[in-house]
DNA sequence: GCGAAGTTAGCACAGTCGTGCTACAAAACG
DNA sequence: CGTTTTGTAGCACGACTGTGCTAACTTCGC
């Protein structure tokens, strides 16, 4: 028998490549069955339609980036360990959560003129702002947290950075190499602490 | 006679309000067409191809952008409101601005597959990485602009700040609305003066 | 007035698209 | 063995696409 799963997982990674290649506009059922190396039939085997791959493709992509973060943020030592490593992990490090980045890009923009793909993007982005928030709360000095509207300032402030670092990262890759998201997340996360 | 430039104007605002209704990949010559209320062939005779067609639209909301930015420049009476100016205009803070930042980030995304949009893309972040330069050297006090690595690490944050915060006005706008937006510049454009 | 240039309309072709559908092979099961 | 289920392949239809093209209408220069 056929792992359904891992040949679902499999024809989304073709959607990726075809994305990334051409862009989301060619993610039609041809190309992804010529890139996948499989047939059209085949592909409606564990599709029922093109609108259900594309967004099987986005889920999977939110899906990595979700588990990777809750790994990281176990593995760490302590809270405030923990709270850089989710930070760390949502950012587009290295090449692999790069490409991950762009075709998420990808799927966001087409997100405003699709139902689905909107609620999904929705709800991440409600996750990384809860990253953020425990971010905040892991790293801001104890006598700032009693201000309720300094913390979600600071709150959006983190979060409206990470996303502008990811955007760059993957439109201007070589301005925005992964040493230089870094050093820019970590000297904020330092002002947010206070150390000057 | 009919004026060119007009024209094309009124023809590229079709194109946006196809694109904000159904994304780009709608945003085909018969759709603008009928969106415009021309026919096939009139669109045809302002431009030569749906490629030029596309292109133009999108330099349109980069050269807007830059106008309204370049005369918020001119209009303010000193360094740092001029440096206030130049970022709340880059930032889409009423409906207009949100409905430009919505298209632009469309064309974004299909830039990664586009040549020729891709250099309008990288112009466009040059220049915004520009403003942020200016911003930075009005507002950060004079005894931390000796220190070279700290100011370009200050430019990236504030870079970063500012798209961020574009990106989920547009993507968030009932979460980030422009009253927020302008907070959270606001707030981060204090530390950078280290006003407490 | 006349011809030229500018402008608008839309048909026709070749191509791509999603999906319904049938046909055949492989595997599972009895 | 046969039968049923599962998997794979690809054709066919109608819809939509960009663009080449012709033809008609309008405006201009004279």
């Amino acid at each position: 028998m056929v792992d359904v799963a891992q040949r679902r997982t499999e024809l989304a990674a073709a959607v990726w490549r075809v994305i990334r290649r051409d862009g989301l506009e060619h993610a039609s059922v041809r190309n992804v069955a010529r890139e996948s190396g499989w047939s059209m039939g085949a592909l409606r085997h564990y599709f029922a339609s093109q609108d259900e791959l594309v967004a099987f493709a986005m889920e999977l992509v939110a899906d990595r980036a979700r588990d990777r973060a809750v790994a990281a943020h176990r593995a760490a030592p302590d809270a405030r360990s923990a709270a850089v490593a989710l930070l760390e992990q949502v950012l587009p490090l290295d090449a692999e959560r790069l490409e991950e980045a762009q075709v998420w890009l990808a799927f966001t923009a087409r997100s405003f003129t699709d139902e689905r793909m909107a609620r999904l993007r929705h709800r991440s982005y409600d996750d990384l702002h809860r990253v953020c928030e425990v971010a905040v709360g892991a790293l801001l000095p104890d006598a700032q947290t009693r201000a309720e509207d300094h913390v979600r300032l600071e709150v959006e402030r983190l979060y409206a950075l990470v996303d502008g670092l990811a955007l760059h990262a993957v439109t201007r890759p070589e301005a925005m190499p992964p040493h230089r998201v870094r050093d820019v997340l970590h000297a904020h996360l330092r002002r947010l602490e206070g150390t000057p």
